[in-house]
DNA sequence: TGTTTAGTCATTGACGCCCATAAAATGGCA
DNA sequence: TGCCATTTTATGGGCGTCAATGACTAAACA
């Protein structure tokens, strides 16, 4: 799996470039695909979430689980599948963000990408600031919880 | 299992000929078969569902295999198969939409392809932006299921 | 022979690909 | 530990190619 840390602030070019930082490209990289999906977050709103192709790949076998026709198949592929975009890199690790997402980001010069473990985020980097106060905030008062959650998971694959 | 992603909306001419997506062609392509299968959506009224020949046959085959005395099955058979139409791309990638789906989709001048993973869907693009409007806010509503089915997949895999 | 239908060619604008430069990180060596 | 050399990364710009679409021509039908 991949595994996506630290913060990057890219620089946003005239045509909409931006540099994916080099740390994450090797993870985003494969036979299928050479670069990122990416999509509205359906979980932060100004976020955009990013991730490989693989991970797209699940999710839409997860969706695709459901009956083809039915509203759950339908609501799920709208908000996530047809609100993806496939963005490759150039030669120099770089994609090109759709307008459609530098819009709903509120994305201008500079980009900011935040690992997240398996996925990644990007954000206008004043959006990320504010929501990296907050969620600092609630990430401590429930950092006993987490503990004891981690622990279950690992017991879990010991077994 | 093709990939299908993003929302496109493309201009139909006077003779009903639209471009398919250059990112859809290539999982429309196979040996058996270079187009679309079309026919329209059992689950949104307006829609135009639109697969591989592949995945035609996996849904012919499917309901073949269920209990072939069922009248609701036997009745969606009969109304996607028989409804359903070959449509062979031209040497730039188009497609013809048959007289019969431009009226039921209300699809005049654009017509909007809707990627949905296994499947896409083709859309009058004022149809599309109401939909997409209920469709996401229910998803929305929904995010706490989704993300639990999520969860019991990626278990699956681990074990 | 007029009219519709399908296949082929032409245009234009966006995007992919390439090269150039600058800034930063890394490693070697004194 | 401090300095220099080398490599990697970030960024900017130019140009060719391909996708989308419009126009044209040939074929089929009445």
């Amino acid at each position: 799996m991949a595994l996506f840390l630290s913060r990057f602030d890219n620089k946003v070019d005239r045509k909409g470039r931006v540099s994916v930082p080099a740390s994450f490209r090797a993870d985003l990289t494969s036979d299928a695909f050479a670069g990122v999906v990416a999509f509205p977050s359906p979980g932060n709103d100004g976020a955009i979430d990013g991730c490989d192709i693989e991970r797209m790949k699940q999710l839409a076998e997860g969706i695709d689980s459901f009956n083809p026709f039915s509203n759950e198949y339908g609501d799920l592929a709208t908000a996530i599948l047809t609100k993806s975009h496939r963005l490759p890199f150039d030669g120099e690790g770089r994609i090109i963000l759709p307008q459609q997402l530098l819009t709903y980001a509120g994305i201008t010069n500079m980009a900011t990408f935040a690992g997240r473990g398996a996925t990644f985020q990007i954000w206008a980097p004043e959006a990320y600031e504010a929501y990296e106060a907050e969620a600092t905030e609630r990430a401590e008062a429930q950092a006993g919880k987490f503990e004891l959650q981690r622990r279950d998971k690992m017991g879990e694959g010991d077994r």
